[in-house]
RNA sequence: GCUACUGUGGCUCAGUCGGUAGAGCAGCUGAUUCGUAAUCAGCAGGUCGCCGGUUCAAGUCCGGCCAGUAGCUCCA
């Protein structure tokens, strides 16, 4: 028979050759490297026979589907150990992640980290057996009838949700057999370097009030030096992680008595703050908004017209007495909660007083304290709190002012990632309802409708987007900016959100131009995001070394000996009448200890000035990440330096 | 909230088999006035996260709580 590579050649097989024998064909080489196939396009074994005309590619551990064939590969080699060890556990499901794979495990007796290098070596042992690894597939009944005779009842349930007519395949190495759509290696000698990283509890199907299991993660590379540096990689980021760094650095802490998710900003940390808040709120208003300030609390009333006393109050802070419905426990008393987000405080300055077509859109917005009350397992440095500030702004306007108003939202958080030098570092989710859940107002119409003339504004934008099911907020469909951390989690740094719901439920309406009311759209957005979120990323973005127009302190004045003290205090203050953060170190130490000390802090320039400056009226510069730079008149570094500032220079 | 791990001076870490704590850095005091990544000496600093239990004796063993970390669920 006939198949065609991916380059365009054929080549002629005898009847019944597989994706192997088809490489062995071309090289030893390749036969060596092969890790799966791609037969038409679709993933398969590599023992997977092939047929008169197939296009074949064969897969190796470049690609990334490569890699992840060997690492699902890997995940069973893991499970068969488990099973060997363990007889009685129960296997749920084991995938590939994006650094790796892990299986979830129903244990009689949970395991912990110290069972791992037991479990390492057993699986060691399957790998060195080089055990074949073969492909079966059964029809429904008989393949639950295999997983109960092997007492897999999760396996069994996953059988059972599997569609009428889907092929149900297994993969069998040794004495141990998994239900698995495939494709794996040829064998299990194949893996050459893994590692268990660490160990979680997961819930069945990702259902909190179903069973947690336990989750076994581990890793796995075509070499030993590979795993190494991801080791290594994962270690390096570890030393940026902004919970450790901005503890170190100064920029917060927290305190047992204050309580969880509540972090403490300190002075460094305040400063970074403020610059970027006084930033984005002059930014918001040369693009027509108008700053409010709202209260921070507010009565159960107006939680109920905005639907979050139903949709969300297990989420907020409640002070009084409430039953189960929400209701005061005490008759007459009044219900007060802390505000989860400043939409419906927003609304009421809208409210107040008639609108005309003329007056939209109407766009306010505000550096606003948010209370969320988080599980008190979510909590995480300051990326996750408890009571965070966030550029909150809702802009109020007629439905055919969407989608310009919405692109000028995105135009604007574009602006300010730029400037934060993190534009390139962000993601685009466009996070829509699940249909049928409870979670969401219910008026299929109206989220049909909205969600396209969300994709419509996107497209248009060209903007590259995933689509993500079930994201969605409850009152409407949002644009969410993503971004990184230092771990690899992916959180809502920016989101831009229209809300077809507020306008009708708040009786928000504006008199048009032919005289009749109208009900209005809302936009919701944030420009910057949370701050305290914005925060971390920054320093785990730049290791704490942050461009110049944000560091808290930019310059640091270090006198050489008690004689240059006045000057370096002259300096200090010039630099700050220039709206430039300068501080003089006077401590009694040596120069090299006062520079040491500057670079740990991670002060931009460190200016080391003795008599010979005194009496030139010079500076000698020290830039950071370039040692010393020469000096120059004190004039020509105020003006180095605030040009710097102000044009907000990214490196 | 759930699973696993962690918690010793401000920070980084020692502390054997249970026998009431040790170092370096930082801090303070003194000396030193020094030219580009750690000057020297001395001093002080800890109810071992908190509460309870076992024990003649608990930093060490057990339980509960608080806080931190990774993951799940949730989410800006």
């Amino acid at each position: 028979m006939n198949i065609t590579l991916k380059n365009g050649d054929s080549l002629t097989l005898e009847e019944g050759a597989t994706a192997l024998t088809a490489a062995q064909a071309i090289s030893e080489g390749l036969a060596r490297a092969a890790v799966a196939a791609k037969v038409n396009g679709v993933l398969a074994d590599l023992t997977s026979p092939l047929h008169e005309g197939d296009a074949l590619e064969i897969v190796t551990l470049k690609e990334r589907e490569g890699l992840e064939v060997y690492r699902h590969t890997c995940a069973h080699v893991l499970a068969q150990a488990l099973k060997t060890i363990y007889p009685t556990c129960k296997l749920a499901i084991g995938p590939t992640v994006e650094n790796g794979f892990y299986y979830d495990v129903d244990f009689k007796t949970p395991i912990t980290l110290d069972d791992f290098a037991k479990v390492e070596a057993e699986m060691k042992k399957i790998i060195k057996s080089n055990l074949p690894i073969e492909r079966f597939t059964l029809p429904r009944e008989e393949a639950l009838a295999l997983m109960s005779k092997y007492h897999e009842n999760y396996k069994a349930e996953i059988i059972r949700d599997l569609p009428e007519g889907e092929t149900i395949s297994f993969y069998k190495q040794g004495a141990f057999t998994d239900l698995c759509r495939g494709p794996h290696l040829p064998s299990t000698g194949k893996i050459k370097a893994f590692k268990l990283t660490s160990l979680a509890g997961a819930y069945w199907r990702g259902d909190e009030k179903k069973k947690m299991l336990t989750r076994i993660y581990g890793t796995a590379f075509a070499k030993k030096e590979e795993l190494d540096e991801y080791l290594q990689r994962l270690e390096e980021a570890k030393k940026r992680d902004h919970n450790k760094l901005g503890r170190d650095l100064g920029i917060f802490m927290t305190s047992d008595v204050v309580g969880q998710g509540l972090p403490i900003l300190m002075p460094k940390g305040a400063k970074i703050l403020q610059i970027l808040t006084r930033f984005v709120e002059d930014e918001e208003a040369k693009r027509g908004f108008m700053i409010t300030k709202t209260p921070n609390m507010a009565k159960s009333d107006l939680y109920k017209i905005s639907g979050h006393w139903s949709h969300y109050r297990d989420k907020m802070f409640v002070l009084g007495d409430i039953d189960e419905h929400g209701e005061p426990a005490r008759e007459g008393e009044e219900i007060m909660a802390l505000r989860p987000m400043t939409c419906p405080f927003q609304y009421q300055i809208y409210k107040n007083g008639l609108k005309s077509y003329r007056d939209l859109p109407c766009r306010y917005s505000e550096t606003a304290t948010e209370f969320r009350n988080e599980a008190s397992g979510e909590m995480h440095g300051l990326i996750r709190v408890r009571q965070f500030t966030l550029s909150d702004g809702h802009i109020i306007c007629t439905k055919e002012q969407v989608e310009g108003e919405f692109k000028r939202c995105l135009d604007l958080s574009y602006y300010i990632l730029d400037c934060l030098g993190m534009r390139g570092d962000v993601t685009f989710r466009f996070s829509k309802r699940k249909k049928g859940s409870d979670k969401y107002i219910d008026d299929d119409e109206a989220w049909d409708n909205t969600e396209a003339m969300m994709k419509v504004i996107l497209d248009d934008l060209g903007l590259d987007y995933v689509e993500a099911e079930d994201e969605a907020a409850f009152y409407g469909p949002k644009l969410d900016v993503q971004a990184r951390n230092v771990y690899g989690k992916e959180d809502t740094l920016i989101t831009i959100q229209i809300d077809f719901a507020a306008g009708h439920s708040f009786d928000m309406q504006y008199v048009d131009a032919d005289g009749t009311k109208k009900t209005a759209y809302v936009i919701h957005r944030s420009s910057i995001g949370c701050y305290e979120r914005t925060l971390a990323l920054l320093i785990e973005k730049y290791a704490g070394a942050f461009p110049l127009w944000f560091a808290p302190v930019q310059v640091k004045v270090l006198p050489i000996t008690d004689r240059a003290a006045d000057y370096a205090n002259k300096l200090a203050e010039e630099l700050a009448m220039l709206g430039l953060r300068a501080e003089a170190d006077l401590r009694n130490e040596k120069i090299g200890r006062k520079i040491l000390d500057a670079e740990n802090e991670k002060v931009p320039y460190k200016l080391v000035v003795g008599d010979k400056e005194v009496e030139e009226g010079t500076v000698s510069v020290r830039k950071r990440g370039e040692g010393d730079i020469g000096s120059m008149k004190k004039e020509a570094f105020f003006a180095l330096c605030k040009k710097e500032n102000d044009e907000k220079v990214i490196f």
